[in-house]
DNA sequence: ACAAAAGTGTTCACACTACACCCATGG
DNA sequence: CCATGGGTGTAGTGTGAACACTTTTGT
């Protein structure tokens, strides 16, 4: 026996739209495209896509940060679903938008070309489409957040990185610049990091040594009933 | 001219589903129902409803609230959506949680008969169906976060309170114990309550004062540059 | 030699924690 | 008069903020 109770029910379109923040020059920038679609075709907007029949909402966010990017394992979280009756003017769409963190030092510049895509500073970003700014502002306070609290900050970057290039994520995440001693104090007291032998000698002339986030030392740490804490 | 960018896409139910959460017998509550239908109909789940064409998910949610509680202007806030594909297993449905707070005193039993709906110790929640349980799970963070930074606490009483009571709801949001003199000095720290003249005498002899909380009291922290911080 | 960025400790203020006794009242 | 819960202050500790100089090296 089935019951009626999911038929004559109304259905919609759904998409997955991503906040693609990657770190370049200094600054926070976002992955943003010129929408190739009507309506408000040639506006900028962020990287989306329709949820399909057998995907969930993670996986079509997936498969939209690949198309774009295309790399794997990209951190990635939901930031909040959007239901407004007109946000889209092309129709009822629902959109859940997803933040993600890339590692630029990765990214296949040829990419942007074909999607003409580009990356844009946080601190210019222009009128979006529909409710895109609110969404970009939405996952910029949960990036905040976030970053405060779990050891993501490290996702923007391939590896290793610099204490300088670290403090400069850092101040371009939270826009306010922080006293270069406390915050590498902060980050050894919760020995997290392992210091490499090598350099980076390109943004200065004394070289600044690079550093790994070491998995384990921060298990340790949560074992120790602490907590990371930016 | 009219593109096909939105033809042929897949459309989904949405479903908006709202975890409520009460204060009662010095204890946090979630209202709980016995599923009407099939599948697995009797089965305790969270008050849901599915979104129509004309509303937004918040309308929806707020529909879901104004049903089950009678009441308006409640506080209500998005949690997540969930979208894995086998998530409800009577069919592909994509829901949004929202987590909402109601003053107890206001409630109106005979809804809960009508609804066969129970309010029940958050300490001792049963299984739900589908992933209400992680609804459930999602929302009581958010909550916790939510009630550390803004005055939201004060939703769960219907205008005055009394300290100890306002107490007894935090110790039971964050299920844990603190010490009396410094939650009254934090809260009387931040100069947002007013002292009334009248007691509540039914839950002691000595009779606690009431207080209330002051809305331009608290825009006056703000605008000195303070937070909220419970 | 000098410009430019890397690296390094200490002090102070404030916020959080722990802690114990008196008060008012109803029964 | 006594049992029950309401109400109050202080000292110690830890965390976050402010702050200046030396080192290295490429040009």
């Amino acid at each position: 026996m089935i019951n009626h109770y999911y038929k004559n029910k109304s259905r919609f379109l759904v998409a997955a739209d991503c906040i693609i923040f990657g770190f370049k020059e200094k600054e926070l920038h976002v992955l943003l495209t010129r929408r190739p679609v009507e309506p408000l075709a040639g506006e900028w907007s962020l990287m989306g896509g329709f949820v399909a029949e057998n995907e969930s909402l993670e996986a079509a966010a997936k498969k939209v940060l690949y198309d774009y990017t295309q790399q794997e394992g990209i951190y990635m979280e939901q930031v909040n679903a959007y239901g407004e009756i007109d946000r889209d003017t092309g129709g009822r769409v629902i959109s859940v938008a997803f933040y993600a963190l890339v590692r630029l030092e990765e990214f296949d510049t040829s990419l942007a070309q074909k999607f003409d895509a580009k990356w844009i500073n946080i601190k210019e970003l222009p009128k979006l489409i529909f409710d895109h700014n609110q969404m970009v502002k939405d996952a910029l306070t949960l990036l905040r957040f976030k970053v405060s609290m779990e050891p993501i900050i490290f996702e923007f970057f391939d590896e290793k990185f610099t204490l300088p290039a670290l403090q400069d994520l850092y101040e371009a995440i939270y826009q306010r610049e922080i006293d270069k001693r406390n915050f590498r104090k902060k980050l050894s007291s919760m020995e997290i990091l392992d210091k490499l032998d090598i350099k980076d000698t390109l943004s200065s002339k004394r070289g600044a040594f690079y550093y790994q986030f070491n998995e384990e030392k921060y298990n340790d740490l949560l074992e120790r009933g602490k907590y990371f804490s930016l």
